[in-house]
DNA sequence: TCTTTTTCATAATGATCGCTCGTAAATATC
DNA sequence: GATATTTACGAGCGATCATTATGAAAAAGA
């Protein structure tokens, strides 16, 4: 009888024994305590419960291994890009990302702080690839944030002599001042307070 | 004939092949750099000239250096607590701490960024003392910020109804934002433009 | 000159780094 | 059952880690 339900076919050899996808979070969350070159290979064997060769087969390298757990983390990068240029004005889509961050920043479960701000703040001159992609992530950010800006400036929502660069700087800087915040032990609505604070600035027509 | 000028005097025994404070200034670039963990003694060795050995009989074992360094990048804590408490506002004060955070992020002969802030913004369990001290630093700062705004309160200065404790935090925030910012490569016009915006936005009576 | 004291450079310590080899075990297909 | 394929796991690779033992070299004081 065929298999009514074209389900996963299980290909020949040994069963992988453990669950991929859980063992990524687990490295995600060990790098996002400890760092990116900080954490060794034999933290994350150990936390994730299997052998070194186990995760090289799994995931590849080290590096590739955060990368990958960089992209759980941060999720569909369209989600993030259509949010912003979704958000009703500019004060909203600001408003939405310091509070993804404070949520992502302060979760219960999870490290305090940004895997990729802090675990990618600094390091060897061997891992400033590595480093680069993060700076891209924050570069992206601010480049969505000036892009829903000028728009507001288009639209009238706001005048048009602000600076949008200044202005999604502002936000960034925010965003990155949360994760130090953070992981300092600052709670979330400590952070929700310093949010609308920079709300309250934020300029109008 | 006595010496007129009690000068320093040569103890016995070959005398140090180097200069202590300038090795102790390129060892703290260097930390800076390449943060604390990740930064190697033979990274050190190489950079400050001098044999491992010579490190560790002049500044103890890296933790100690780093830390010498640390206080060396901090400069005297009073110099913060009396600039800080003998601002003329809060509000001046917040300026003054914002600005010097630039000067000391986008210095031209040094690493962009704070070396607190990236080289101690993660790490392995075994060099969480050394976080602690930095975390330490951080608090001292806020504290001392609120401290500042609560006598604008008293004095009328600022509204008596305002969180000092939100507003310390939103300065510390935008500093340790900007360390992140001028790392991926902001300049200090741009930072300085960010500060601006904040200002803006701080309460009046 | 001789002793004492301190610093020098070479070399080595055991531990850990990221990573891989080799072999046994577990599955699908033939 | 035989074969092919994939994974698990112990062991080990060379390199580097922070740190130190060793002994020669360079100064002061006797």
């Amino acid at each position: 009888m065929k298999k009514t339900s074209p389900a996963k076919k299980r290909s020949p050899g040994r069963p992988r024994g453990f669950d991929r996808q859980a063992a990524l979070e687990t490295a995600m969350k060990t790098f996002w305590a400890h760092g990116y070159e900080t954490t060794s290979i034999s933290d994350l064997s150990r936390a994730m419960g299997i052998n070194a060769p186990a995760i090289y087969s799994a995931f590849g390298d080290k590096k590739q291994l955060f990368l990958e757990a960089m992209r759980l983390y941060q999720g569909d990068p369209q989600d993030q890009a259509e949010g912003i240029a979704g958000a009703p004005s500019s004060r909203d889509a600001a408003a939405m990302v310091m509070g993804n961050a404070i949520r992502t920043f302060t979760g219960k479960d999870t490290p305090k702080g940004c895997l990729i701000g802090t675990g990618l703040a600094t390091g060897s001159p061997a891992a400033a690839d590595v480093r680069a992609e993060g700076n891209a992530m924050r570069d992206k950010l601010e480049a969505l944030l000036v892009r829903r800006i000028e728009r507001d400036k288009t639209e009238g929502i706001l005048p048009p002599d602000i600076d949008a660069g200044t202005l999604a700087a502002l936000v960034n800087c925010t965003v990155q001042g949360f994760s130090t915040l953070a992981r300092d032990g600052a709670s979330a609505a400590k952070l929700h307070a310093v949010a609308d604070l920079v709300l309250a600035g934020w300029p109008e027509e």
